[in-house]
DNA sequence: TCTGGGGTCCTAGGACCC
DNA sequence: TCTGGGGTCCTAGGACCC
């Protein structure tokens, strides 16, 4: 395979700690100081200074495990704010924007930059530049891998976050270079190899990024990683498989799912939960217009939990397409009906919503009445007053006024610096 | 006491049709 | 009684990502 066969130039702009570095952001005393983010009900770690990374604490780690280790050293643990981190990612990609059209937002704290065109020597400079920026503009930290293929440009941004001296950009555009990236980036971090693959690679005999590029049986490699697994492999050489997608897809699921922080027992409470996380969901639906006609509720125990184990699971089938909440609370509670077994300690509980279309293209049904008019214009109602007056604001009865059972668990949340007005940090 | 949430893509295999 | 093959569509499950 000929390498550089094209000249597609790819950046990876990637945020550094990203959760963390939003709450730091309003403390500036924390800068170079231990600090971590919680998942939901304070479980787990999602997002870790590299000082917490130091003293051992591993992504996914439940909080309670490592509680003593933390207070001992002087860490400092956040609440998930959600409503921050988006906000924070918006400005993040709205700067981005300004250096090329050519973007797209991967995750709330990556893009993909397609900077094909410029010359090799003037690349530095203007990732220098963005990185920059970006800081400047948004006091979020970044870092930035440069290479002729996404994947190439990942395994960069790899190495830029881990070497001191790069201070934060590594570009891989040129081969000799690269082959040396490639020796120091191990097989399972390379992009779209996870635990599965990688120790089948390792019984190949592929312990590195240049192992793999360097394997001569691409049969073989598409027999046991799939088409996927040989892209990747391509990728590696030089040769871009996976284009820079700019414009967002419209989801084909929804889901909508939380862990309580106590179990439940009753089937009201599940109602409750259920009716939310339909309404979450359905809001999402409207708003990249479209409809569904399947909902799937499951409910489940605690894996952890000494007791006895229960996963319910339900699909319930919407004849004529549908985005209104009330109809597909209706069908979500059908499912739970049946789905639901008196006697367990419940402690999570979760919405789906799939075989969705666009709303212009429902399928008609003899047996029941699509959405009306007056359904449309109440739906389009609700979603904009909630989202002018925040989340909630009006909302189905169903979804319980008390919420007592379904409450997360938050204790160390900050401030909503930039979400609610009567938050917002006074400047004197 | 205490363990997150939301997605995508691929493939195999069954159902169904001719 | 038993027997063919090919195509399409759908779904479940696995693997992976952040």
């Amino acid at each position: 395979m000929q390498e550089n066969s094209s000249n597609k130039i790819y950046a990876l702009v990637d945020c550094n700690a990203f959760f963390c570095s939003c709450e730091i952001l309003f403390r500036p005393d924390l800068v170079g100081q231990p600090v971590g983010v919680l998942s939901n009900n304070d479980g787990c770690f999602v997002s870790r200074t590299k000082e917490l990374k130091r003293l051992g604490v591993k992504m996914g780690q439940p909080y309670f495990k490592v509680k003593d280790l933390c207070e001992k050293n002087g860490v400092t643990v956040f609440s998930s704010n959600f409503s921050l981190y988006t906000n924070m990612s918006d400005r993040v990609m709205e700067t981005l924007s300004e250096f090329t059209p050519n973007l797209e937002v991967y995750s709330v704290d990556e893009a993909f930059l397609d900077l094909s065109g410029f010359e090799n020597h003037n690349i530095n400079d203007y990732v220098k530049k963005i990185k920059t920026v970006v800081e400047k503009n948004t006091g979020i930290p970044v870092s930035i891998g440069v290479g002729p293929t996404k994947t190439l440009a990942k395994v960069a941004n790899n190495l830029a976050k881990k070497s001191e001296k790069s201070q934060g950009i590594i570009n891989v555009l040129e081969p000799r270079l690269r082959d040396v990236a490639l020796k120091r980036t191990k097989i399972e971090d390379v992009w779209g190899i996870g635990k599965a693959s990688s120790a089948k690679m390792k019984s190949l005999g592929i312990h590195n990024a240049f192992d793999f590029k360097d394997f001569k049986n691409d049969k073989l490699i598409q027999k046991i990683f799939t088409k996927v697994g040989l892209q990747r492999k391509e990728e590696l050489s030089g040769c871009p498989r996976f284009e820079l997608e700019t414009r967002p897809k419209k989801k084909k699921q929804i889901m909508c799912s939380r862990t309580f922080s106590q179990g439940v027992f009753d089937i009201e409470s599940l109602r409750e939960g259920v009716a939310h996380y339909v309404s979450t969901a359905s809001e999402k639906l409207r708003k990249q217009d479209s409809v569904c006609s399947s909902v799937e509720v499951f409910t489940r125990t605690s894996p952890f939990k000494n007791v006895s184990q229960y996963y319910g699971f339900d699909q319930r089938v919407i004849l004529s397409g549908t985005s209104d909440t009330r109809k597909i609370i209706k069908y979500a509670f059908q499912a739970l009906n049946k789905l639901f077994k008196a006697g367990f300690e419940y402690k999570k509980a979760g919405v789906r919503l799939t075989k969705i279309t666009d709303k212009n293209q429902t399928q008609m049904s003899l047996f029941e009445t699509p959405d009306s008019g007056d359904s449309e214009r109440l739906m389009r109602a609700i979603d904009f007053i909630n989202r002018k007056e925040g989340p909630e604001t009006i909302k189905v009865a169903a979804c319980g006024l008390k919420d007592k059972a379904i409450k997360l668990n938050r204790n160390f949340r900050s401030p909503r610096y930039v979400s609610g007005w009567n938050q917002i940090k006074k400047v004197l």
